[in-house]
DNA sequence: TTGAAAGCGCTACCAA
DNA sequence: TTGGTAGCGCTTTCAA
């Protein structure tokens, strides 16, 4: 079906010179023995040649890598990491979902610092789920992972504190460890939040609806904290009416604006917790007649070319993925310092959405 | 720092029993041995136990598994597979870049079936480089993974036929294998931008510029091809001043349709060959006065809460990577049958961005 | 410059 | 129900 322009000839494996064992080609693929047995060397000078290892006479080597070619060897490096027991060249990225534009920019971040120290990535996700984080973290462990990023759903991590013990690198990323001392690069969460609604408030907004995924996750309690502590400031109390939290994607979102619009006492202005509910307000949003303010946390694409261009809570998502990739490289190479917790300042930017106004008319729809 | 409520019992590791071997823990990761000899039991037992192997004693079991907790043993699975020389449970995919929304969902798709049948997903990004493509095909190999997904970049595939008779499965995704026999799932693309183009032409359009990546790319060629046979049934003449391609991300786009639209007879139309093509043109169209009509292939987030609506040329992303991931598994479950190639379907959704007429002024400029 | 032997951590097979 | 032995594919150490 394909033609193939590889040399073919001395397809036997016993080769024809002195008579050492010729055996069968055997089935599945070919190891160092079978290229040493072609090649007619012992396995060990396959291996030096496999490895670039310098004692090994040109000649030798060459008729060697003929063989390899020949067989289309390939090293199993499971098999050869299995002495120096750890390494294997892999790092694990435990998140949540790769689907989510905050996630998948991370999870390019890392892999790109982990090819710079010729690794290769495992990315698994938990879906918010903590069961599932415990497997698949269990499932890294048992691959043998030199270090795992980890973007935690559970809040007890006490049962990495050995596999930090056994060697085993790792870095809490966006949400901080619990009950366990261990290397973190996270955002200012509560700053970010209350710039968010302290900017509505300077608006002149009181009707604040927040809109949120689950509370038990870290970073929504330390939003809501901003949220709750800007109101506050404000003199302003809580309406448990405009607090929607239980969202997981933007479809939950889409259904909790829409109660929210309905709602005898509508807000004025809605701040979005994250990534995917900015992108669930804007889609019930854009389909009304007068503008609602809305802030969110996290920019997304497309924000600024939206109909009303929507202000967020922005902070460099590729640098907190760089970040944490760095960290683990640093303990992977020897670091032996006390944990480390970054935390990464966040900036508002004005896109028109933040600063509509309470009940106006005459906002200015366009972009400029 | 973090108090452990773990039982610290019998920590010494030669137990009090009988005389046994009362050895040093060693240090790293421990293994089999250190759990046996923890429990007094041979290591064989051990790993009866932690394989969950019927024919051992509940006592006994109970002794291990008490081990294996203190110890905090986790088995080592590289080990393991090296018995029954394939496995590994992972699996490798290879693509352009994560952070592209159109990969980053195939990537969660892949996983997901990845993870019903307890694989682990090893993803790699080729940022479109042939070379690039080799080296991490080689990684994925070299730490044996059961199957690879790829969406080629290269347009010799031929060294992966050794892979495949060494059992290795392959399925090609988004883009067909080239000199090479094997599964692929692949999209309508020439039908798909036929699709685009006539609907366009249809709306009175005769300029209408095209946007996109490398042509190299086999769906930019494709899609190119479509292209120009809907301009040609419509017996137009392909205007290369209207032809813009080696755009790699949305910056590269926008750059582009500046440039279109400061030629001295400008398109009246664009069409956008992929999401990152769509992004870019939007991000310009959004601050124009004059609506220019855009179709995009591949339907992206918040297209439909734009200022003006993106009519897409569309089709199930998730699906294809689904259909990809259950290719290859099925071929791991045995299947031998001939190559398969599977074309998924494409279908165009009007938003209103598609039906702006030329020259028109009185385009609706609301969504519905 | 090359090779032989031991062993990494584990499972498979057979014996007790 | 348990344990011993061999060996997966490779690297390491030492000898030739």
């Amino acid at each position: 079906m394909v033609q193939t322009s590889e040399p073919k000839s001395d397809r036997a494996v016993g080769r024809q010179g002195n008579g050492q064992v010729d055996q069968q080609p055997r089935p599945g693929r070919p190891t160092l023995r079978d290229v040493a047995l072609l090649a007619n060397v012992s396995f060990k000078t396959v291996s030096r040649v496999v490895n670039n290892e310098p004692r090994v006479r040109a000649e030798t080597a060459e008729r060697v890598q003929q063989a390899i070619r020949e067989l289309g060897f390939t090293r199993n490096y499971n098999a050869s990491s299995l002495k120096h027991s750890l390494s294997s060249a892999t790092i694990g990225l435990v998140i949540a979902d790769v689907a989510n534009p905050f996630f998948a920019v991370i999870a390019r971040a890392v892999e790109e610092v982990a090819r710079e120290s010729d690794h290769l990535l495992v990315t698994v996700s938990t879906a918010e789920d903590a069961e599932r984080e415990r497997d698949v973290i269990e499932a890294l462990v048992e691959r043998r992972v030199r270090g795992i990023i980890v973007v935690p759903v559970s809040h007890d991590h006490r049962f990495l504190r050995r596999e930090l013990e056994h060697g085993t690198a790792i870095v809490f990323l966006d949400r901080p460890p619990a009950r366990l001392s261990a290397d973190a690069v996270l955002l200012d969460n509560v700053g970010g939040a209350r710039q968010a609604v302290d900017h509505l408030l300077a608006q002149g907004h009181r009707r604040i609806a927040i809109v949120g995924d689950r509370l038990d996750v870290y970073t929504m309690a330390e939003r809501y904290r901003g949220y709750q502590a800007s109101l506050d400031a404000a003199g302003l109390a809580v309406d448990e009416n405009l607090v929607r939290f239980g969202c997981h994607d933007t479809h939950d979102a889409v259904a909790a604006v829409r109660e929210l619009l309905l709602l005898p006492e509508p807000p004025t202005a809605i701040f979005a917790m994250n990534n995917r509910m900015s992108v669930g307000c804007v889609e019930v949003l854009a389909g009304l007649d007068r503008p609602l303010a809305l802030v969110g946390f996290d920019d997304f694409e497309l924000a600024d070319a939206l109909r009303l261009p929507v202000t967020v809570v922005s902070y460099d998502v590729e640098d907190v993925g760089r970040r944490a990739a760095r960290l683990l490289f640093d303990r992977l190479a020897g670091n032996r310092d006390a944990p480390k917790s970054l935390t990464v300042a966040t900036h508002i930017i004005e896109r028109g959405s933040g600063e509509v106004r309470p009940f106006s008319t005459s906002v200015q729809f366009d972009p400029p």
